[in-house]
DNA sequence: AGCTCCTTCAAACAGCCGCTTGACTTTTTT
DNA sequence: AAAAAAGTCAAGCGGCTGTTTGAAGGAGCT
């Protein structure tokens, strides 16, 4: 209920019915409705490194295999029709994080990011930027989770699409060999870089600060 | 009010209070609370559009002057303090839709998907197939759409990283790089591509449908 | 001035929300 | 078998939700 309506939208009372429970019976087992959210929180993740773990290809494997297996394991984290409904919750959080998304943060997804750091880093070498590397490593990242994330847009711009576990592999493939490409680019200019002028002859502009929180730039009145 | 907290969660006495109305003023101009945040979306849609139309580069310009163009719309678009709220309200609605979705998309999604697709086309010749297409126009929009979706992710991950007018120029440079080497790449392998025999030696396994709606794959009892 | 039309307002409405209560049944322990 | 603990249940609580009401204000007109 969670993963499909949302902490808020999710109702007691829906979620007691469903599970052929009296409205009580959280607040008996559970204190209340946030702390059983939290313990699905906590048992959806925990399943969902379970079945796809942190570093699926640790030691002896070339930076192209582990790099796959990465990618394989970002995208069958959301759609794997077993824990469908936990990468639904997961997604959920990383849209929009609720009291326990820093747990969740630090206890997976931290990790996770860390380990495609690194295998980015193999394609990259030790001296690469860390600017540049984390850039690399959210290139690989965003392309896989385009589509959990936006899932329902997709289907309503291709509605033929269906995905299929062909699919899947023929989309681990693309972003793998995609990434690869884009990552062995990176490197060969980031060797040959020059340094870019800004527009006002020569003298570089002053870096704005892109604030996003309310109080910078309301809607008008 | 609707951008930071949702349709749901913003109540019309929040929104009422902040524009210094009455709670009556909601039902006496718009005709309710739905039909007001459908009017707030058509207004922020039109208005990032007006800013950053489809196709910022459409004539005489290289392709990729083009690809460049359209990744800092795509950037900017979440990012411009003037509209950030405008892109917090989209993303929302790309995260998780609700009736006005539908519009939006047919609206103002489907033609920026596709001014992205018409400049990735010009990177891979007309004889690419359609498949492959997407995949590579959604590799692109997917590293782009990263940053304003997983936006508190990042900034939790990385707490010293602020956005700033130079960080978005570096990244635009770095995505539009990184998608043009990714593309030639994938060109290049498309070329010469090998068909993938699957593992159960030789013959083709069957495809299966990975469904992600409620009727599959609920989690145990 | 009187009149009409548009707009604002405090108050109240019905409905749903999470949560609690106290009586009841079932299971476990002594 | 008696006592204690654990679990279930219908009913109801206060609070918040979007919406409605009927009266009051105010600008522009003849």
């Amino acid at each position: 209920m969670f993963a499909e309506h949302g902490f808020r939208a999710a109702t007691v009372r829906q979620i007691c019915d469903r599970a052929g429970a009296n409205v009580a019976a959280i607040n008996y087992h559970f204190r209340d409705k946030e702390t059983l959210y939290g313990e699905v929180v906590r048992y959806a993740s925990a399943r969902v490194v379970e079945t796809y773990p942190f570093d699926p290809k640790p030691k002896g494997a070339t930076p192209e295999l582990r790099l796959r297996a990465l990618v394989r394991n970002y995208l069958m984290r959301f759609f794997d029709p077993n824990l469908a409904w936990y990468g639904k919750l997961i997604c959920r959080e990383l849209a929009e994080p609720t009291d326990f998304f820093e747990e969740i943060v630090e206890s997976d997804v931290r990790h996770y990011a860390d380990q495609l750091t690194e295998a980015v880093k193999e394609f990259l070498g030790d001296e690469i930027s860390s600017e540049r590397l984390r850039m690399c490593s959210n290139s690989v990242a965003g392309q896989c989770l385009l589509y959990p994330y936006t899932r329902l847009i997709l289907a309503r711009l291709y509605p033929d699409d269906v995905i299929t576990t062909d699919f899947i592999d023929r989309l681990v493939e693309h972003i793998t060999q995609f990434s690869i490409a884009g990552l062995r680019g990176t490197r060969k200019r980031a060797a040959g870089k020059r340094r870019r002028i800004s527009r006002t002859n020569g003298r570089p502009s002053a870096s704005q600060i892109l604030k996003t929180n309310r109080s910078s730039a309301r809607p008008p009145d």
